[in-house]
DNA sequence: ACAATAGGCAAGCACTCACTTGCCTATCAA
DNA sequence: TTGATAGGCAAGTGAGTGCTTGCCTATTGT
């Protein structure tokens, strides 16, 4: 279970690296249930990223192998809907034991 | 200061993107204020990592231009210490709006 | 002073990754 | 059926990145 968190963890954090998938992230928070192409053209028009449709289908590849995107079909068209869920494992990694400020010890 | 946020953002997610830097920050919230040789053995002995000193610290350097170490001289010691409060703009970026599940809406 | 310890700087290499290009399948409207 | 729309698959390319190698400075102990 520790090794299956690990790679998760890597598959997460690999996906947020990137800007253009976090701008993705940020479109599916204001509007969820979004088409491929209506992402293209959000970025395209709202974030003036010129970029191919194909980029944005491996990104939304890459935000689904991470768990933060979660697709279903419905006749030709594909909704991607966001799952901010597994971020709260970063939380719990680094934040639990001081969340007040930057901590002291002697060397 | 949105372009300030956003450059940092982009600093901190990169550097998080990196599983060696991920078990550094482990290391330091078990015990703060470590060295460069601590944080070396460390990485060696707990975690089996074959990785060169340098290797180190060109990790510990990504990680304080992200804001997660910091760092204080004392003689020929550097110590490092984690601090965590970058990674709450992580939980406030994508988690406000919706923290109990994914969302629904019609296309 | 001299050696050992703690750390820094910079060039080079190998690998990853984001993006493009080209072509393909599936669904829907006329 | 035909054309248009929505999406998928795979190979190639260029830039970024993790790591090594080699050499350097600064502080400390004898």
């Amino acid at each position: 279970m520790l090794a299956y968190c690990v790679v998760v963890a890597d598959d997460l954090f690999k996906a947020l690296a990137d800007p253009t998938r976090r701008t993705i992230l940020d479109e599916l928070t204001e509007k969820s249930g979004q088409t491929l192409f209506e992402i293209c053209s959000r970025l395209s028009m709202k974030h003036r990223l010129g970029i191919s449709r194909q980029a944005v289908s491996q990104h939304l590849a890459v935000l689904e192998a991470a768990g933060l995107v979660e697709t279903r079909r419905e006749g030709r068209y594909k909704f991607h809907d966001l799952n901010a869920a597994p971020l709260r494992q970063i939380v719990e990694r680094w934040l639990v034991p001081d969340t007040s400020g930057p901590q002291e010890s002697a060397p």
